[in-house]
DNA sequence: TGAATTTATAAAGATTTTGTAAAGATTATT
DNA sequence: AATAATCTTTACAAAATCTTTATAAATTCA
């Protein structure tokens, strides 16, 4: 496989600068634009295979560049962002972002993000079933199974379920899953998203008291851990 | 193995090139069809390896279209669809339409797809009947055993019974199960459903009480238990 | 740190779905 | 036409699922 491309979108010099070095040593090629506009047409011109996507542009709105680019682009774009911007962060994951990092982020976890996101951007959806750890799940089917035993879950459940698997390593807001399992304007059903996120905890997690699949994304949503 | 025939059944010559060009760029044979009718008549005189259909189509409903391919076509049907079409595409697949792409889409996901579909659809070389624990059934005469006794069975039972067996280990919808037993377009008969899977299980199970072969999946259907 | 917000969980309550018997309607058979 | 077989509908009970309530625990932010 020939390398990865990657585009880095964001205005400060020194991010781009650490975000080359640390791609280019991993083995990507990394193209670098330094305002939206600039972004905008390197990715049409020549388009990557990921995007990071600084949030915070001074040029133009994150999120309309954001919105521009899912137009017509389908591949990975992570966002890059500040701290405590959580209303950018989640109407970017509302606007299809794959994924968030708040600066400062620790590279290793950049990398582990891309790495998933690469990995599972072609493969993924032809696939009608899934192991991850212990868990196997089959889209066609309908089934769960956990050490090789069949677990019994609800239509609700199991709708939740194959969701966040579907998005893997992926953070779904929790507007985006109310949306998509209980249906659009729908009354407010976070507090029974809370109870069945319990739930499948008790079934799928080995203690649920430690989740390590079902991760809660405090103030934004709740992430399938990546399978690596 | 053989060129893989698909047929292509769309009225925007736009979208038939590209498939036509896509497909045959990785070494399928492509048929085409501009309007339903020339489709229905191209499949049946030349019946393809897989279809792909437009849900959009101006001379005739393109659920219509599928139904009448459904009638005898059982190889792969995939439904082409503009975007925010949802009621189209849940009726498509409730007329067992295999699956379905929006426009526009991504060739690679098409391809992906595609290639799923036809690996699968060789598989599924049918059987004349089968054994599940203490039942027999034979499809080709049509007959029903249990612990080596005849059975017997209403049509409506032995084609609710027969088509949970040929999906035996799947969960089938409410929707699915009465579109194949009653067809489709039916006034709702959910309820003769209930209670003919209640006259099954007292014919078929050891407790129907306890139902061990046909499994109730709550707000969802019925599974016929899987035997491996 | 400590208040405020958000998340987790158990358990009760409400709603929906499913199962079953039996009556009524329809279709096929003699 | 009468009878038998099959299918649909009705009515109600039972089971399963979902939502809400109440409260505890965890997390965030000033």
């Amino acid at each position: 496989m020939s390398r990865q491309e990657i585009l880095v979108i964001d205005d400060e010099a020194q991010i781009r600068k650490l975000l080359e070095i640390t791609l280019r040593n991993n083995g990507y090629k990394v193209i670098e634009a330094s305002t939206a506009n600039e972004g905008l047409v390197l990715a049409a011109s020549h388009p990557p295979d990921l995007i990071l996507l600084d949030i915070g542009l001074p040029d133009e709105n994150g999120q309309s560049v954001l919105k521009k680019l899912r137009e017509w682009y389908q591949k990975p774009i992570i966002i890059l962002s500040v701290q405590n911007d959580e209303e950018n962060i989640i109407n970017a994951l509302d606007n299809d972002a794959s994924d968030y990092l708040t600066k400062p982020f620790r590279t290793g976890e950049l990398l582990a993000r891309i790495r998933a996101f690469i990995r599972n951007s072609d493969v993924l959806e032809e696939k009608s079933n899934r192991t991850i750890g212990n868990l196997f799940i089959d889209f066609k089917t309908r089934t769960v199974k956990k050490n090789n035993e069949l677990i019994k879950l609800t239509a609700t459940e199991y709708t939740l379920l194959s969701l966040l698997i579907k998005n893997e390593g992926r953070v779904l807001t929790h507007q985006y899953i109310l949306n998509q399992v209980w249906g659009p304007n729908q009354a407010d059903q976070s507090q029974s998203l809370r109870v069945f996120i319990a739930q499948l905890r008790k079934k799928v997690e080995n203690d649920h008291n430690n989740p390590e699949l079902i991760i809660t994304e405090s103030r934004v949503g709740y992430r399938f851990v990546s399978s690596t």
